[in-house]
DNA sequence: ATATACTTAGATAACGATTTTCCATTACTA
DNA sequence: TAGTAATGGAAAATCGTTATCTAAGTATAT
């Protein structure tokens, strides 16, 4: 997986460095799809002295050469994610939170969608809203 | 039309203004989905005075009592809807206009997320990108 | 109509996520 | 290994949006 990232760097003309393999491996190892914020936070006691700008500046360059997609949830800030398949995502909107989610059927609307329009298609983002499991029980309490 | 939202204003709470008239038929009058700037631009001949202060103000007001609804296509700012019901949107990544998609099928889409996720669904919404009639026109000359 | 009480519009400053700038440092190439 | 172009980091800038403050407006009771 490194070698991948590594070769896909120089492929493109990016240099590999420490910052880009460790930023990548933090997407890649989260389900949480982590803010750039939090992607800070995550690495500054192995790197002390990387800045958020560096953050920014990565996800933009794996955004580009494919690794990673950006996600907009309606949030205040953005969200980056490792799986670059396609599917949907929801997000608690008590805590925040934000899932992913899987074995849901959307081919047919994004065909019916294709059909339809006069656009020619060339992605789309599907965002559901509502109150995650853990934040329906606090409500009980 | 008038009536309605003045009596709805009213009837929540919120004092009658030119203001929050001129902002709701700008909505109500255009299929453009206008972002913030862009309202405000267009009441600047009629309203020389009105701040965007005003516009945010107002803007969340409406959609607060159900008369439209707020847009994050991705964009760096937010678009608003006189449209509240539930239809996906289209924007062009070329010239950056939102279109409408009506009369596709999504209910079936929402159906099996609302069976599958533990969540408790409250909302969704679908975005799709790409390239619209004109901008495909452009590209050939 | 007029006074009163309360809300709002507008100007301005504040805010926060993201982007840019600049330069010392680093990664790649010959 | 030296040279060169790209990068990381610090700080400042940017920009959409929000909060603050006060004069002016809206609604209600006289």
């Amino acid at each position: 997986m490194e070698e991948q990232i590594t070769a896909l760097l120089r492929d493109r003309g990016f240099k590999v460095t420490p910052q880009r393999l460790a930023i990548y491996q933090v997407l890649a190892n989260s389900r949480a799809h982590p803010s750039a914020e939090m992607i800070f936070s995550q690495l500054q006691p192995a790197y002390p002295t990387m800045s958020l700008a560096t953050v920014y500046k990565t996800v933009e360059i794996l955004r580009e050469i494919g690794l990673i997609q950006i996600l907009n949830t309606g949030e205040d800030s953005f969200r980056y994610d490792a799986d670059t398949s396609m599917h949907s995502h929801i997000r608690c909107l008590e805590c925040g939170r934000v899932d992913d989610l899987y074995d849901v059927e959307s081919a047919g609307f994004v065909k019916d969608v294709a059909k339809k329009t006069p656009y020619r298609l060339t992605g789309q983002q599907f965002y559901f809203y509502g109150i995650c499991p853990a934040c329906q029980d606090k409500k009980i309490n």
